[in-house]
DNA sequence: ATGAAAGCGCTAACAG
DNA sequence: CTGTTAGCGCTTTCAT
């Protein structure tokens, strides 16, 4: 006891997992930690995994299905106790060879339609359906909206929101109104255009999430369409950065970190073996945010 | 073989581990990744370690020297090949440990001033002069600065260079010009509004990294000070925020993906234990950044 | 060439 | 209650 302290011993957690046939390592594959909505999930589950003294392997897919498969590979070979999923495309082979190997696995953020996984989720149907009622309230009737192509409950349900408020206000359905975005300002931009293009251009946008929206808003101030005065756009997640850089920006709030948090600690459930109650996994609140703030405009450039 | 593709068998890395003596596994211990710059050198940390079969630990320290501590004995009982470690404060004790413990360790991003470690910095002094020689060339002569008062190379280096500039065109130095930030938004508002405060305040602002800037970017446009037309704000880090959202900001860049490219590279020589010229490790390259874009202004918000 | 065996640092089971 | 030992799944060495 003396000589541990002396030398400051720490046990190898090596030698530890190899005996006890089972590690604290947990595997977090996300799409990029650049997009400051993961960047701030990862930080719940890491908070969580530390608190539990868990450590977490971080894996960047880069949107890309292939690496999450050569991850999984590496995972398992690092023997991970559990893995935090949040998925880059809707194609759930990630998923399957996961169980296929018994690791326990949750999915965040998005889950995949249709299938039955354990996955942590906002309440994407009812951000969508808030959002397009505010824009309804607020006098719209033509609003247009940037979906995501690719297959993944996340956008689907906040794109149904959207629909499901503009048939209770008795608003018809324009199929041109809803155009295909992506994940980079980019593509809010060319959305943006698209729909500002139509012979009847919409008078508001509901964006499936905030880098859609901030993209619109900066085509907005670009090209050189006419944006009436009245224009609104509405985006959807609050990531900090609209949060301090795009002030005026109405969007739909989620829990980030509690997201993380919550995931976390089902994934710990499911590794200690206790029977989970994943039939009543509930999507997590979402709130309208119509900031107060006016600032910063650019500040001009002399010279 | 035939079983090993049947069975898609992954050999135990745990296992492996053990009898090698050595693990394949990094470290990386950083402040906080809601932080997008050092969410973008982690991408390219994470990059470099995967192409060489590396695999990353994260561990977020919270701007706190506990907490470095703490995760350095996890990642000890890890048995990590090597550390990557962002300082939160200016206290070596984490890197002493990890020297003392043998796991070669490499510094990111700041170095500790007056010791000579492993790290990988950019040129913050050239950033810092470069930034104050655009506002003098703007025509001022009473700029501010908002520096860390935390002991950190990145933000001495910057503030001296921001004195030299001052020297160099015959500026007087005011000790008043210079004003406290920390790492929030409301640190940089707070500085600002001091500054500002003074009988003679500045025309102009240098900040020592972006959220500084956007913060006193954001108090001009709150508080009911006045602030001149021409008034000037560059910030430093070059943070892809404020690429998309606050696209006026001029700023001074570095290379953060490759920051973390040449610093995960160069743990990975120390690690297979090549002669590392450490002496030469040469400061990464900066540039002064001035957006061409000027929107997006924040929409009104009718009603 | 292929095969057997030792041992990495722990934990748990069992013996004294 | 303290002390001894088997064995986790690999790699490497040594013997065939």
């Amino acid at each position: 006891m003396q000589a541990i302290r002396e030398l400051d011993y720490q046990p190898s957690a090596v030698a530890r997992n190899l005996r006890l046939q089972r590690t604290s390592t947990l595997g977090l594959i996300l799409p990029d930690t650049q997009n400051p909505y993961f960047s701030e999930v990862s930080r719940g589950i890491e908070w969580i995994a530390f608190e539990n003294r868990y450590t977490v392997i971080l894996c960047h897919s880069g949107y890309s299905l292939k690496r999450e498969l050569q991850y999984i590979d590496t995972l398992r070979r690092q023997r991970v106790a559990g893995v935090i999923w949040i998925p880059a495309t809707a194609n759930l082979e990630p998923y399957h060879r996961l169980v296929k190997f018994g690791v326990p696995t949750v999915l965040l953020d998005r889950s995949i339609p249709g299938s039955s996984v354990p996955a942590v989720v906002a309440d994407n149907f009812r951000g969508g359906y808030l959002a397009t009622q505010h824009l309804i309230q607020l006098g719209h009737r033509r609003i247009g909206s940037i979906s995501r192509p690719v297959d993944l409950s996340h956008s689907q349900g906040r794109i149904h929101g959207y629909l499901a408020a503009l048939g209770d206000n008795g608003i018809p359905i324009d199929e041109r109104l809803i155009a295909p975005g992506g994940y980079l300002l980019e593509d809010g931009r060319k959305a943006f255009e698209q729909l500002m293009g139509l012979e009847d251009p919409p008078t508001a946008i509901f964006a499936y999430n905030d880098i859609m929206a901030i993209g619109a808003l900066r085509a907005a101030h670009q090209v050189g369409l006419h944006v009436p005065d009245d224009f609104s756009i509405v985006g959807f997640d609050n990531i900090p950065e609209a949060d301090f850089t795009c002030p005026a920006l109405t969007t739909i709030s989620q829990p980030k970190f509690d997201m993380g948090r919550t995931g976390t600690e089902l994934l710990l459930k499911m590794i200690s073996g206790a029977s989970c109650p994943l039939d009543n996994l509930q999507p997590l609140d979402v709130d309208l945010v119509i900031r107060e703030s006016t600032g910063p405009a650019p500040l001009k450039r002399p010279g």
